[in-house]
DNA sequence: TCTAACTTCTTAAACGATTTACTAAATCGA
DNA sequence: TCGATTTAGTAAATCGTTTAAGAAGTTAGA
């Protein structure tokens, strides 16, 4: 047992004071080599780098390095639901993308992080970041609190803007109203609406309005009550022409277990508009496997126009939102706060747009 | 000028140094009342925590946390391209989306780490991660040097296994072959081949298999190896019948404009095969609206099987490769090295499978 | 009553860097 | 040659935690 030799563990990487023994400087030296050239000789940078070099120190250590300089260039990225299923979503595609490529100009990081609406918050906690992204954070969720408590620059995204906290949202709810009104014009009369998750509960099944009166998931709620609206006006019978059906999560998979749901309850809508693009694509494949025609037989809408929309036979008519910019902007925001250009809360809301395909057509039947 | 005072920033969030005093105990105390219950009376933690409420501390800075217990619960993702337009591409998607899964489920966060060719790879030595993930990287490319010189747990995918790392791949080669021959089998002669990248150099044009030589990118590289191989015993002229056009990004836009530079240069091939999916997607759109029928005129292969690629009208014939499973595999293996289980270098090869769909058809002309 | 074993809390040493303030030596101008 | 400035390097403080080791007090068993 050498009381002194077993204090330096074999395994361990080799660290600035390594280098510094090595080199026989102080480690103040050898930070001034790799991060202050002028500070120093060129002769002994030459020596200094090329013992770290050899020893096998490829930089200073990243977290210490963050805690010394108090920064990490780092921002957080919260999605409301499963990671697994916000990577799967186009329109949340697109609004990363727009991220990406705000902060890949800076050679910032983007840190995702991990939520299950079941499960903790502590990734959110714990996670070493300068600022934070929220993206479709559910009203009521204590995720919001542990990130106001956290006391970064954060960005809400379609969260609603009474709460004082910086935003970015859309026009949700006259786009959605625009759209029923549209199907409302070509004649339709009878309405399926296939929605995403209304509340914390993951019910899948036919629901009704009332669970959208509170505590509801923001910007799918607006819409709801844009189609709402729209549908009142014209003197549609809520609960007897239009039924809702509340799917677990925003993909294709459900929006063909809606259409099945429809069916199998002999309720034949003309028109169904769905939450969200991929809702209705996967209504479409649904209607048409079940030998519907569409828009023959049956029209179908869906909001976000996400790439997919256009390709989709036949082509999507639906709510234009711009994800990508909406994603520039949540960047932009963030990186003026982290510059320490403004502090207060500022709101910007995008416009939305109808865009009229070729899915929907004037009633029939 | 108070000598005293002056110390205490009023702006900077509190620590567990403020705490402790406010509180009266010692730092070990607060951080025993955070995060070991039973190290000290339920009265002081109560005591602490209270405090710690009233001040506005919400938990441990995550970076000097990190310092202290040497890790980060925190994997890096580098993508070979620029960040945007690995978003972008579906099949990475699809491959983030399988490590998410795996990383979900133990509360790991994901990094994404901004890289582009022509940039450095600063961002990738100073990333504070436990371990990384290096998704399609250029062979030669001196990020992989950066990665290696960090001796953190790595896991390279789509990248020669003959190195001295752990690899997570996919039988490129013998897919492609698989499907230039189902191709040749319809009797198709002359073909267009629409390429991604080939080398470091960003050039948008017709190619040759020159450029493959070396250097390569490897999958793609390897699907057109697969893809010549087929060809050359078909005793098809590589030089006559076939052309190569290499574009700067795998994305629908640029089979777009492959297809009208094959067009423009009056070369009409009867099948064309890309190196994805995507590729393959933007050449039908091109085709259909340049008044083609495919495969009536024009037969079109892709690679990948993205979820697009049965959507798209006609249904592409392509090459299936498992991404999210090969996502899910690289987050195992790498998860099994952090957990110090394994030591030695490690390959897994997925296999993959011909799917034809509607896109290719007999030659007519 | 004495010792052993708990509790409960504190002291102080890490973790691995960066940076301020300082020293010693070299250089310069007159 | 002298004082002032510049250059090159170092010592030590600091970033905000966690945790091993230990101290002081309490309880329990014999």
């Amino acid at each position: 047992m050498q009381p002194e030799s077993d204090k330096i563990s074999p395994q361990r990487n080799p660290t600035i004071k390594t280098v510094a023994a090595a080199a026989g400087v102080s480690t103040a030296t050898v930070s001034n080599a790799f991060n202050r050239p002028n500070q120093l000789s060129a002769e002994v940078r030459e020596r200094v780098l090329s013992v770290a070099r050899e020893i096998g120190y490829s930089g200073a250590n990243p977290v210490a390095r963050n805690l010394r300089r108090m920064s990490t260039n780092t921002v957080g990225f919260v999605y409301s639901e499963s990671l697994e299923f916000g990577l799967n979503d186009p329109a949340s595609q697109q609004f990363l993308q727009g991220i990406a490529r705000a902060l890949e100009s800076r050679g910032l990081a983007l840190l995702l992080l991990p939520f299950s609406a079941t499960g903790n918050s502590e990734t959110v906690r714990n996670a070493a970041v300068d600022g934070i992204i929220l993206y479709c954070p559910p009203m009521n969720t204590p995720l919001v609190q542990v990130v106001k408590d956290r006391r970064l620059p954060a960005v809400f995204v379609d969260y609603p803007n009474r709460s004082n906290c910086t935003t970015v949202g859309v026009r949700d709810r006259s786009g959605a109203r625009a759209l029923a009104k549209h199907l409302i014009q070509l004649g339709h009369k009878r309405f399926g609406i296939i929605s995403s998750r209304l509340t914390e509960d993951f019910r899948e099944g036919f629901s009704d309005w009332d669970r959208l009166q509170h505590d509801f998931y923001y910007p799918e709620g607006e819409r709801l009550i844009g189609y709402r609206q729209a549908l009142e006006e014209a003197n549609i019978d809520l609960n007897r022409q239009v039924r809702i059906f509340e799917c677990k999560h925003s993909a294709t998979a459900f929006g063909k277990r809606a259409i099945a749901a429809f069916l199998a309850a002999e309720f034949k809508p003309t028109a169904v508009i769905a939450v969200s693009d991929m809702l209705a694509i996967g209504a479409i494949e649904q209607l048409k496997a079940a030998g519907f025609n569409v828009p023959g037989d049956v029209s179908v809408a869906g909001f976000d126009d996400v790439p997919e929309a256009s390709r989709i036979e036949p082509p999507l008519t639906t709510v234009r939102q711009d994800s990508e910019e909406k994603g520039r902007r949540a960047a932009k925001f963030l990186l003026e706060m982290l510059d320490g250009q403004v502090e207060e809360s500022r709101h910007s809301v995008l416009q939305t747009e109808l865009i009229v395909r070729k899915s929907t057509g004037a009633r029939r039947t």
